[in-house]
DNA sequence: TTACGTGCAAATACTTTGCAGTTCC
DNA sequence: GGAACTGCAAAGTATTTGCACGTAA
């Protein structure tokens, strides 16, 4: 079922290396593999430690300069949540922020046109021109607040 | 004129220096000094070298630990910036984010209270409770903007 | 065949820590 | 007098680079 897993992005890859005169190989597809087979926000030592369940041999400088490659291809974001830094998808996905708890470090993902387009606003007022941004909203979730209350009551 | 600069929050780190037991140094003075007086977003090389303006001999080691204690006093917070560290004085100032012009490196601050609304909301759509967040816009400046303008029409 | 890719070790850059001497209270 | 403070050098992290060897095209 689960074959063919980002077949695309695996194709714009491949592309990516034809037209900048690179090569395939054994490493850059285990850990192309192991990076879109994986859907969460993955560190350079997750990465790497998937991408070795499939080629023992693979350095973690591999890791570094694939990642390079991946975010040149437009296949991988590089985000900086509390200090750490760490790499998701960006083939085809919808923009996004993440919200992170605190108590499990858990990540969740949200966008909101609302606010974009008043960021819009807001940097017209001053004259300047959007290209990006990186709005991350630190706090708890919901299973982490339940914990803390019941922990609370008990008292 | 200028003199006082800060004189509330020298009050403040005095009164953290001693409620926890630690004292006064030369150092710490001419490092808060140099922090209070520069209204920017200082690096900290930028602070160290501000400091040994007034006090040659201050380590870098000192700017670090004094920075630790001003964010525990309430007095300073981090920022990272395109990768790069930066500290900004905190007392008593309203919440912010920032734009970040990527060509001059420029850095503005702006705050929206309906951006805050919405983040509420959406938070509390998935049960999280907001404890804090980021939120930064890249982009160029309206002087950068005109420039790149200028030079284009010039082809 | 040859330019590109790889892993290792060394180099960087940034920050923290151990330590011996100094200063504040 | 003794705990806290300081600067230096060393040790950590995280990431990049130089290099000799390996490999895809």
């Amino acid at each position: 079922m689960k074959r063919d897993v980002g077949r695309e992005e695996k194709a714009v890859f491949a592309e990516y290396l034809a037209r900048h005169g690179l090569k395939r190989s054994e490493q850059r597809e285990a850990i192309l593999e192991a990076f879109l087979r994986s859907e969460r926000h993955l560190s350079v030592d997750d990465l790497l430690r998937l991408a070795r369940k499939r080629r023992p041999e693979v350095g973690r400088t591999t890791v570094y300069r694939t990642l390079k490659l991946l975010q040149e291809a437009g296949l991988a974001t590089e985000l900086v949540l509390r200090g750490e830094t760490r790499f998701e998808r960006e083939y085809k996905r919808q923009h996004h922020d993440h919200f992170i708890c605190k108590a499990c470090g858990e990540i969740f993902e949200f966008s909101s046109d609302e606010i974009e387009r008043i960021q819009e606003q807001v940097a017209s007022d001053i004259g300047f021109v959007i290209d990006g941004h990186r709005h991350q909203i630190y706090g708890a979730c919901r299973s982490c607040t339940a914990r803390s209350a019941r922990s609370e009551a008990r008292r």
